[in-house]
DNA sequence: CAGGATCCGTGACGATACTG
DNA sequence: CAGTATCGTCACGGATCCTG
């Protein structure tokens, strides 16, 4: 961590690069659950994810399935079925969705303290 | 990091509120730099930010103040001048702006090696 | 210089219905 | 079940002008 000019040009493009492409409201929370269970039908994530709906989920999953975050399996059950699986890539995000949580239960409790 | 469905659901809740505090296009990029410069003029953030305008600079800078994460502090210039700082609460913020520089650094480094 | 007021376009997002 | 197609909306974000 130093503290040129250049250095910090720099460190604010990877910020924003990272940004943008866990950008969409939910793929954070998506790949915060594949990071967890590691493999997942879509119906599973729909139901993981509250609010979410088929045509949103779909779109997001696809986004980072190209960015080679996670991959798509189709499974040949009775009705079609699909698989979607983190990628060892995809684990590298795992640090940031841990101090994603962690940063969040403790506001949680800073919330609390300041008697909210 | 244990592994029960209780657990994950808190996780996932936790997960939701930092993001949604750190919404919109520019908040991670403000506190990163403020993480950095520890305090900073408007002007200068904006220089900083590019692309940024003095609409959303100023916005985005309201909703971190209420959050708690930065100070607004104006100084009796000249020209009135205002100063931005980062509280002891949005230094808690650097572990994760540091988690997604180093990542997106290496995805920089993957990208190459993928012959792209 | 800081930042509010106003106007406006775009696209992200949602609901519904439909296909294989 | 998984996914697409179509349509509609709203708020996010940008450009410009104006004030203390």
């Amino acid at each position: 961590m130093i503290h040129e000019p250049a250095a910090c040009a720099g460190r604010m493009l990877a910020i924003r690069d990272t940004v943008e492409l866990l950008s969409g409201k939910w793929k954070i929370q998506i790949i915060g659950t594949l990071v967890f269970e590691n493999s997942m039908k879509f119906m599973e994530l729909k139901r993981n994810i509250p609010g979410i709906g088929a045509k949103m989920l779909s779109k997001e999953l696809q986004e980072l399935e190209i960015n080679q975050l996670i991959t798509r399996t189709v499974c040949d059950t009775k009705p079609i079925t699909v698989e979607y699986k983190i990628t060892p890539y995809g684990l590298t995000l795992e640090p940031i969705i841990a101090e994603l949580a962690t940063w969040g239960a403790n506001h949680r409790k800073h919330l609390f303290s300041n008697s909210n």
